[in-house]
RNA sequence: GGCGGCAUAGCCAAGUGGUAAGGCAGAGCUCUGCAAAAGCUCCAUUCCCCAGUUCGAAUCUGGGUGCCGCCUCCA
């Protein structure tokens, strides 16, 4: 198949590049995921909805990808919050895990291939360590083991520092146990009371950033081509994951890094420290999924975000005009008398839909620009709407055109238009909605306007929202399910 | 102190050299028994400020100002 060429902004070097894949082929994207000591919140989302987005633009344009997403399942605050809890520190991480993966299953984020946890892959972490210290870029120091920054070169060139200079506006007390104080632990001797392994250089854990290193290498080599996460994780994260990396394998770990924004809370980062949290749990109970993703999408996903109590709210009228359109569409596909051929007008409207059909994927392929995209969608709303208001008898051709852009776009890639609503009880509920309905015309025509109006009402306390439209009533369901809610 | 980013209408937001997408809100109109939905028109001579490069700059350069992130656990 034909494949556009695809543009990322890389944080290695800041700027955009092609995106070439190492394989041809096969995409290896590692995103690094969440420490579960505590609720999922939207700033969680916001990496899990555009990885997802990209996974599924990626393989529209006929690539396979393969993702992999950690859980740091091991860290200081999942031990506090475990001792506090009373209960072990393995089985918080879990619960915690089990819930991110209902709140991303709830906004319709596809899993990723592989979840690995830090606990499941304790003996290759400690054989990455070991190679460090053959390697001399590590030692090991009273039961702990440390990365010797200055054994590595490039230390620093993701988040472009200087070593000399990283130390100065620092706030914390080194360890005495180290070198040098900007080196950092691979390894850390157990403490009383916490989860400890065996290891050659006595009871103790991995240290922060060794396990993604340890786990990317498992899963997909020493030199795969995405590694994203939230913009926060620069450094020191994935700064000290290339070091480790590198000095090992010496491959270069990642073609192309990509970082997200982040989510604020009136101007303040999100963050689980900061206590301004967003939980995902309540706010997906609360707004449809797809609301929630339009919302994400419709800032690029380099900008920061603004999140405040009524913003959702605000979003959702533009949002439900698109859907409406979508609605409209899928009901005039369903009944309507449509043409079957296309005339002089439809022509036009045709290469109209297809101009933006190359426009929504050309903005995608440059740096998955999903704000554009969907500034683009909306631009074919208005042109549909127009077709359908101003035709007598549209043609199926055109309309047909138009929801596959929706189809394909709006709602398989970036998830903010819904699926078209099962129509299982329809097998009863139509025909009886088409005699009542047809019953209310009949009463309409003889002007009998107090008992139609009645009818449209009851419905509406049922969840039924009816409409006259030039072409006869239509009906919808609302309310039934966050999906149905439009 | 170091590193990075951002500043576009009342609000949200795209736009990296060619004369300001899109959404919300607002105004007017059309359609309409009513309601709903929808469409059309209007709504930034101008992109934080100053200087420069250029035939041409929101976009490039230099200098300000303001905000944010990272340098400590963080998506």
């Amino acid at each position: 198949m034909e494949r556009v060429a695809i543009k990322v902004y890389n944080t290695m070097t800041r700027q955009k590049e092609e995106f070439i894949p190492q394989d041809g082929r096969r995409i290896g994207i590692y995103v690094c995921g969440v420490t579960p000591y505590s609720h999922t919140h939207l700033g969680h989302a916001r990496p899990s909805i555009v990885w997802d987005v990209v996974k599924k633009f990626l393989r529209s344009q006929g690539y396979d990808t393969y993702h992999v997403q950690n859980f740091t399942d091991v860290d200081d605050k999942i031990i506090a919050r475990a001792n506090e809890a009373g209960m072990s520190a393995l089985e918080l991480a879990k619960e915690f895990i089990a819930e991110h993966l209902a709140c991303m299953d709830a906004l319709g984020v596809e899993r990723a291939d592989v979840y690995p946890k830090v606990s499941e892959h304790i003996p290759e972490i400690i054989a990455l360590v070991e190679r460090l210290i053959d390697n001399g870029h590590a030692y090991a120091a009273d039961g702990n083991v440390f990365f010797d920054v200055s054994s590595f070169a490039e230390y620093g060139k993701l988040s472009n520092q200087k070593r000399d200079e990283l130390l100065e506006g620092t706030r914390f007390d080194p360890d005495p146990a180290k070198r040098s104080p900007e080196d950092f632990a691979l390894w850390k001797k157990a403490k009383p009371g916490e989860p400890a392994w065996d290891s050659p250089w006595g009871p103790g854990r991995p240290g922060w950033h060794i396990e993604c290193s340890a786990m990317s290498h498992k899963y997909l080599g020493c030199e795969f081509d995405f590694h994203g996460g939230g913009s926060d994780l620069i450094f020191p994260h994935h700064e000290n994951e290339i070091a480790q990396s590198e000095a090992a394998t010496g491959k270069t770990l990642a073609r192309y890094w990509v970082h997200n924004g982040m989510l604020n809370l009136q101007d303040a980062k999100m963050s689980k420290s900061l206590g301004n949290i967003v939980n995902v749990q309540d706010l997906v109970a609360r707004y449809p999924k797809e609301l929630i993703r339009y919302y994400i999408l419709s800032t690029h996903y380099r900008s920061e975000l603004e999140y405040y109590e009524g913003k959702l709210d605000e979003m959702s009228r533009g949002w439900k005009r698109m859907n409406q359109a979508v609605f409209s569409l899928r009901s005039l596909l369903r009944d309507a008398e449509l043409r079957e051929e296309v005339s002089g007008e439809d022509d036009a409207v045709l290469s109209r839909i297809r101009q933006i059909r190359g426009c929504i994927v050309a903005a995608l392929a440059d740096d998955f620009n999903t704000a554009q995209a969907i500034g683009l969608l909306f631009d074919l709303v208005r042109e549909v709407n127009a077709y359908s208001g101003r035709s007598e008898a549209p043609s199926r051709i055109v309309l047909e055109a138009a929801h596959g852009v929706f189809q394909e776009y709006g709602r398989t890639i970036l998830g903010i238009i819904p699926d078209e609503p099962e129509a299982e009880e329809s097998s009863l509920v139509e025909p009886l909605l088409d005699l009542i309905l047809n019953i209310r015309q009949d009463l309409r025509a003889g002007k009998n306007f107090a008992l139609a109006d009645k009818i449209r009402d009851s419905l509406q306390e049922l969840g039924i929202v009816v409409e006259d439209t030039p072409r006869g009533p239509r009906w919808k369901i609302e309310g039934v399910s966050s999906d149905a809610d439009l």
